[in-house]
DNA sequence: AGCAAGTTGAGGGCTTTGCAACAAAATATT
DNA sequence: AATATTTTGTTGCAAAGCCCTCAACTTGCT
């Protein structure tokens, strides 16, 4: 999307824009970009400030606010705008805070099974990040290994220690995969992995996007302790990848225990429930 | 007016919290851990949606944002607060804006030195960040291996690919550092590596913090053509760390052109001085 | 040129937020 | 139990932001 529509400049007339000293505006498009580029900075800009800045009204950057909004590319504040990317949250109403307390309770509760000292991988996912958010929470001095960067700035000031994998980097997921990314956790053993999914089904764990389906089965491979984090809406689903099979987990943190024959296989390979109860 | 009238069901025991079903309220510092765990989540909150939550008064929530920003945990915002953490950037106020004027200046003249299919290595630091931003509204096709989260967020869905560097993650720079960052440094032969400093002094470049001092040391080792970006206030500055001789270096990339003895050692090491010129 | 479409700025009416001072609860202390 | 201290709520007003329409301006196209 950086290649902007105004291109083509250079055929017409290109010499009027610097007539006047250094003051002139920007376009349109340019200075959309501009507020895209600020905010991949600094979390939050005021409308006033950008007002002043590129020199127009404050109705204009309104404007340009509401349609890189209506893109999906940054979120409305009352009086500024702030981040959308950094994975995609929802909003706060009431239906997605009863759905978000789920996932904050199985984070938690996931948070809970690491013991002090502990080493542990935790990859991507709006999930994981709860987890991390419990786990800096709860103040436990464990050493994380994450190719997720909103998890790593979870973890960024609790007591634990937080190492980063290599690996090229996923702008939409904040989080880096590829050759070097396995690589890298290939060199560790640690006591527990803690992973999202996309789905879970008597087949097996599954994800839509390969690349990280590729970090799951290392992880899984490299710990001890193999935990899965998932709520009860993706049980059935199956994925685009698969990810691993349900006898590569240890234990399950759900927010409702299954049923039918995902339960059954669960049960038959020896996968413990655990439940995160909500009290 | 919404809150009940009947809200001294009992003023004796201790345990008159929980008779209420739910919706009773949180104390101080736990709203306030919830306020700061929310920000975790998303970039940024609303006052009035706060309040709403909390079942408070939103001049209570208004005092809570007060208090967190006085300890840097969170940054204030017209009707609501967003994340302070993720590297500290100043304020967008007038002198600031100034001289962040001169540092996007040489960030786009830094940006300049890029060649199409280059690759180049940028570390931590806020005039790197500067230049990651230019490099992505120019729209250079370009491979970029960094230890910076803000730089490759900044680059993320630009044409460049972005590499990111293993390590210990440092919550306050948002960068990685450690053993592990040079190991995977030292694998690269890189066209070009695009370093800041906090010191340009006659006897080198110098840095504050050891570990970036080693990342800069070692990415002037395994590339080609060799930059520094540093703005005039810090000439003559004298960092705690040695990053480097001035031999090391192929140009500078400033916006005022040292004079005195630094200049005499840059002309003696053959160092270019690129100018970024305003206007 | 000249027309059409798109973009921007200004004004007015309205809502929301910020701020400060004071009052009312709740909590801690003696 | 009575008194400090802390925490929270309320009120009033100034300032900032929002949303709308309309006019001026720029840009693109034929």
């Amino acid at each position: 999307m950086l290649t902007g529509p105004e291109f083509k400049m250079s055929k017409t007339k290109a010499k009027q824009k610097d007539a006047r000293k250094g003051r002139d505006r920007l376009k349109k498009s340019d200075r959309r970009r501009q507020i895209l580029l600020e905010l991949k900075l600094r979390p939050h800009v005021r409308i006033s400030d950008l007002a002043r800045r590129f020199n127009v009204s404050t109705e204009t950057v309104r404007r340009d606010f509401d349609a890189l909004a209506q893109d999906g590319l940054l979120a409305r504040a009352h009086g500024g705008a702030s981040t959308a990317s950094q994975g995609h949250y929802p909003s706060l109403d009431e239906r997605t805070a009863a759905r978000a307390a789920e996932r904050t309770r199985i984070g938690e509760t996931a948070a809970a099974l690491v013991q002090e000292g502990d080493t542990v991988m935790i990859d991507s996912g709006s999930t994981t990040i709860q987890l991390a958010r419990a786990l800096a929470l709860q103040g436990r001095s464990c050493t994380v290994i994450t190719n997720s960067i909103p998890v790593a700035a979870a973890l960024g000031d609790s007591a634990a220690d937080v190492i980063l994998c290599p690996g090229e980097f996923l702008p939409a997921e904040s989080a880096v995969i590829g050759a070097d990314t396995l690589e890298y956790l290939s060199r560790f053993n640690v006591d527990r992995c803690l992973i999202g999914a996309t789905g879970l089904s008597d087949e097996g764990i599954s994800e839509a996007i390969n690349g990280f389906a590729a970090i799951k089965r290392m992880m899984l491979q490299r710990a001890a302790n193999r935990h899965l984090l998932i709520d009860a809406q993706k049980f059935g689903c199956k994925g685009l990848v698969r990810a691993g099979a349900l006898a590569d987990l240890d234990s399950v943190v759900v927010d409702t225990a299954p049923t039918g024959p995902l339960r059954a296989e669960l049960d038959a390979a020896g996968v413990e429930i655990v439940l995160a109860d909500f009290g």
